[in-house]
DNA sequence: CTGAAAGCGCTTACAG
DNA sequence: CTGAAAGCGCTTACAG
């Protein structure tokens, strides 16, 4: 491969000369720009990103944690493949490579990895979990944006959607559809989302003058078994509710089963909200009603939040972003 | 961050010695081995990894290039995630990262993307076009492993499903049902799995003497849409089908949607076997009988062959792998 | 078993 | 606008 060196004997330049063509144009001569540029293109010369890292300690990759699945087995995302997309295609346009970092290397964690590797940021998708690497990532000072899961660190930020938001109109949609008697099945109280739809929830039942009985919170795991479970809880119930909002639409789907199973007609006996808008919830019979989220808003906002963060590195971190959600009106309400 | 020489000066040893202690370490003295692992430790010392790739042309990373997507708005993997999964594993007990190659960065394609950060191998994920910088690469003799689609080079294999194996087992389980007049919806002609499950379709009905008839095979897209089209052109046949083998659960699930509509039964009246087991083809009512591929497979089997060829740069490339399909029997068959 | 030295391919003050 | 030189943090023959 053609290194600098030899791209600055054939146009009788300097390696600075050439180097300023790739990083500073503008300071060059033109014609001597042009010469450079052009038989670049004919040799074929590449600059070489590790040397180019080693001297300016800017790598041009962000890190991504997803996935410390030893931990916690078969967890998945509802939307990864749309979050990469996103985050992908919104980073290469600013010239930012992805690289997933693994969790069982030999590198031990996180925070060794993008020390070794010079990373200019670092992206997480919450799992759930505490890792206390992932704190150290966020209070060293890289820049680091997280999805669904609040962090602090003096470069850190995260987006999120408005969860809050999306249970209340959800809520409001079934109180709007005659239902009085709504009872709601969580995420688990540990992470953000399962956190802040339930008090979206709470909120709305008490805007409508709606008692929030004990009975009517049932706590899930974000998949369909627990979902399922839960309903099941559910319907046992004295009063039982005649509508139910599902923190999310695996869960959604396995509450409709359990319904289902029970005898009962969904939405005539129970009437269901889901919540994320995965495409299984269009694919249904009936389709579900869910709150949409914006998928490929995350990747495009921590794409955003992360290269502003790296561009200025004197700036505080951008505020965290809120994607707003959406309702879907299908069959099940 | 603590470098090397610092390391070295507070160990009392040279720099090679340290070198050493993290790359061979068998041939260094036991005690300043310990010594050096020791203070390394203590003063938080980590290898810089630009600095090793430039000087050993090692990158410790493998490219993984998914999703030309500009070039095929909205195409997706059904299985993505799981592929992910068990090539990020399988990849990082080995020590190496993933980089996800961004399709639309200043660097033109991935072939350059390779060269510039001297990645040790990369993986595709078949998106069913022709790129002239994926061949490029294959040629150049870069480890390369493919999925689901055949690649030449001097290094290069692939992994693939035993489609037609599959598609087979398909047919013979509805021939096993009673059902004597079995069509096909298949996949795209010019992708592998489409091509080779439609023969393993014809291979089946040979075996079995029942004729193949022209309208018997619809060709769909992979996807939900296409096979809802496909279903209603074969259900509009003067002998309608009382079976289908569908090269795709998306397809299938949007075929049996077409059956439905049409005021006929499944399986009463038409019986349908799909192909990928994606999550799904369980959750569905009635549940899909299909062909599973095995997930987790292409990844680890992808991040074996592509480690035999970086360890061994002079054995001639894996022969590709096949994986093993399952047929998994629920309800519509 | 260990050290001195060259080299990997860039960038960037510093002079001019 | 351009060049000479130092430096980024490692590895690896080559000697000893």
């Amino acid at each position: 491969m053609a290194t600098i060196r030899e791209l600055a004997r054939q146009c009788g330049v300097s390696v600075a000369t050439v180097s300023r063509v790739f990083n500073n144009p503008e300071v060059v001569n033109p014609d001597t720009r042009k010469n450079v540029l052009d038989t670049a293109a004919r040799i074929g010369y590449l600059p070489n990103e590790s040397a180019r890292t080693l001297a300016t300690k800017k790598s041009h990759m962000v890190g991504l944690v997803w996935d410390t699945h030893h931990r916690r087995p078969g967890w998945r995302h509802p939307f990864l493949q749309e979050i990469l997309i996103g985050l992908k295609t919104a980073l290469s346009d600013r010239g930012y490579h992805l690289l997933m970092l693994a969790t069982s290397d030999g590198e031990g964690s996180h925070d060794r990895a993008v020390r070794r590797h010079d990373l200019d940021g670092v992206v997480f998708i919450d799992d759930g979990t505490e890792d206390p690497a992932l704190l150290r990532l966020a209070a060293s000072g890289v820049p680091c944006v997280s999805l669904d899961r609040p962090v602090t660190g003096p470069r850190a930020t995260h987006v999120i959607s408005d969860n809050a938001g999306g249970a209340r109109a959800a809520v409001h949609h079934l109180h709007g559809r005659g239902r009085r008697a709504i009872a709601t099945i969580a995420g688990p109280g540990r992470t953000a989302p399962g956190a802040e739809r339930l008090a979206g929830y709470r909120a709305a039942l008490a805007e409508l003058g709606l008692p929030a009985r004990d009975g009517y919170v049932a706590e899930g795991d974000f998949y369909l078994a627990g979902g399922h479970a839960a309903m099941r809880r559910l319907l046992e119930l004295d009063e039982r509710p005649d509508a139910v909002f599902v923190a999310g639409d695996e869960m959604a789907i396995g509450a409709i089963r359990a319904v289902t199973e029970a005898g009962l007609k969904v939405p005539e006996d129970v009437a269901v909200v889901g919540f994320d808008d995965i495409e299984l919830a269009a694919l249904v019979q009936p389709g579900l009603t869910t709150v949409a989220q914006d998928k490929a808003g995350f990747g495009t906002a921590a794409a955003a939040a992360l290269v502003a963060m790296i561009d200025d590195p004197a700036a505080a971190p951008p505020p965290p972003s809120v994607l707003p959600t959406t309702l879907v009106v299908r069959g099940t309400t």
